[in-house]
DNA sequence: GACAGGGTTGACACCGGTGTCAAAGGTGTG
DNA sequence: CACACCTTTGACACCGGTGTCAACCCTGTC
């Protein structure tokens, strides 16, 4: 099969390859009638760019990194999903790139990603998207970059967030409204700022409800499944035992469900449990997870359109001058209601 | 920040850039001595090549494509780490690029792709895997590809396995073992082939133990927990109720599960439920699920490993002789007992 | 009819590497 | 010492596009 260039394209149309590019690029200053005859050498030769020597030539990848330590793979697929949306929308491809957050290796590994792979562009996902020294780092570098779910706001680049201290707030507030007073909650992982987010919307919940905060019912977890086994086992055997427990995200939840049901109480009759994210196994397990719904897949869309902007805007402008668009979004949480929650039993 | 080039490291080292690109491809003919003053200079000037560029000249892009349409996120994100750790170890990057099975426009779609991303290879995953049409194109189109869990063989590509037939097999086994008689099958996807193994394993277990085939148990589902809602709603109506249920993934297992909870069916006691995949949901559920477990991530790992293998291969042969390296491989699928399956009450 | 000014076009260098080939340098043999 | 032969090295074209700039054409105006 032979090869079709842009120099394949120009002499079949009698232009130079430069005109062939104009046309390419939708440029201006190019004539009806040129254009057309470029337009058809396309469609008759069958022609499409090679978008690697584009990117020698304009010094761009087309490629979006996307950074990620999450030990839930539903969070990292919406994760995912979300960004190639964006990319796709673009002609942007995605690239995707776990790594620890806990290596000390972290800053070689990304600039050896992104000298491998000259990406235009990077998302970082929690808990990267906190993380003050990658942060640092890829600004000097000039790597253009957007958080996903920050939560430590700074007025010069890219982050959309959802609001997690009050969709804590609410589904605390759910809880209190329901009749219950001895909530236990666990917590997430210490790296994740979302942690801190939601035990301040549980806090302030019992405090605006007038409910003093009882530390023996505060365990910490680490988003983990497994550890939140450990810490609903904890709970569990608290004596007096907590009529509801709140957990950071629905795998601890989930775990504290099954631990709950292995002992023989009753869900929600002798335990209430909520949790956080609305991750799919919040519907699969019985009975159905009460959570407060993260839009995941659509803080990661805009945070990726918005970073592809930016870098077309920055190329286009060779502006120097770090003309960013700052751009700080906070969706929505949104409370669903299941079966896992209910007024005490009297 | 200044770029640094291949040029600067030559005039640098003081030798032209040839030489220097004979270092960094670790050819051979390049005095000692040369070769220590141009490392050197790599060193004092940080230099790191030009992947794009690099790609132009070699007309290579270093960079694999995964291709999947799967509702299941672990299937998902295992077939993902799989694949980037053999990239990783090869030097390449990992684009995803999930698309949809049915969509008529599937082949282009495909071919766009390749045009816009210069993909040195294709991971098939199920249910691409066996789409006899798609692996015609690539063929055609001369783009090297692997075939993750593909069951009809054909004896020129690479192709990853694991046994369904016989994992299907074991696990009716184990339940006939048990002393169950009347087992209710969930059938898969009918896109994917596994769907067809699982069956057959099913039906070899039936037969060689004697005991009849009732087509009254078998139900049809997609691999979905909601396709297997559906089916299991049906089967746990039954009359005469069959004793054990065996899903051809352990979503639609996980399914079953929650509703024989919510008929108020123990499980084990009442009706034994078994799996297949080994997600992290079968550990997630109460009772813990019983499933067969497929190594997704290491069949993706071998995979993408010869697939790498192929590629760096033919590039330095430039034999356009299609000299492929068939590669057929199966690995076992093993048994994990869980809490879901016990003998039948009496 | 000369000239200014805008739209259209192509020659050519360039992005940062790799492939080809010939020249330069070193060694062993007759 | 002449010669063949192998190793080492660099000049140069090339991969397939884009950016710069000058040349050209056409129109409208004086």
């Amino acid at each position: 099969m032979k090869k079709i260039t842009i120099n394949s394209v120009a002499s079949y149309a009698g232009v130079s390859k430069k005109t062939v590019s104009r046309v390419l690029n939708n440029e201006p200053n190019v004539s009806d009638a040129t254009r057309e005859k470029v337009l058809k050498a396309f469609k008759e030769l069958d022609y499409t760019p090679n978008p690697i020597a584009r990117g020698l030539a304009r010094n761009r990848s087309f490629i979006i990194g996307c950074l990620y330590d999450n030990p839930s793979k539903s969070y990292i697929t919406r994760l995912q999903s979300g960004a190639l949306a964006a990319c796709h929308e673009h002609g942007f491809n995605l690239l995707i790139h776990p790594c620890e957050l806990r290596a000390e290796a972290l800053l070689e590994n990304i600039e050896q990603l992104l000298q491998t792979s000259r990406l235009d562009g990077l998302v970082l996902t929690p808990p990267f998207s906190d993380h003050a020294e990658l942060v640092a780092f890829l600004r000097k570098k000039g790597v253009p970059f957007a958080r996903v779910a920050s939560v430590k706001l700074d007025d010069d680049s890219i982050s959309v967030r959802s609001n997690d201290e009050q969709g804590a707030f609410e589904i605390t507030e759910l809880l209190i409204n329901m009749g219950h007073k001895d909530i236990a909650f666990i917590k997430g992982h210490p790296d994740h700022s979302a942690t801190e987010q939601r035990f301040n919307g549980y806090r302030r919940a019992l405090k605006q409800h007038g409910i003093e905060y009882q530390e023996r019912l505060v365990e910490e977890g680490n988003f983990s499944y497994h550890s939140g086994a450990d810490s609903a086992r904890t709970i569990l055997h608290l004596n007096p035992r907590p009529t509801a427990v709140f957990a950071s995200n629905d795998y601890m939840a989930a775990a504290a469900l099954k631990l709950a049901t292995q002992m023989n109480l009753k869900v929600p009759d002798d335990i209430s449990i909520a949790g956080f994210d609305n991750a799919p196994i919040a519907r699969h397990i019985w009975p159905g997870l009460t959570p407060i719904a993260q839009p995941v897949e659509e803080m990661t869309r805009l945070a990726v359109d918005h970073l592809i902007e930016q870098i077309n805007h920055a190329t286009d402008e060779q502006q120097e001058g770090e003309q960013r668009q700052p751009l700080q979004l906070t969706l929505e949480a949104e409370l669903i209601t299941r079966e896992s929650t209910a007024a005490p039993k009297a």
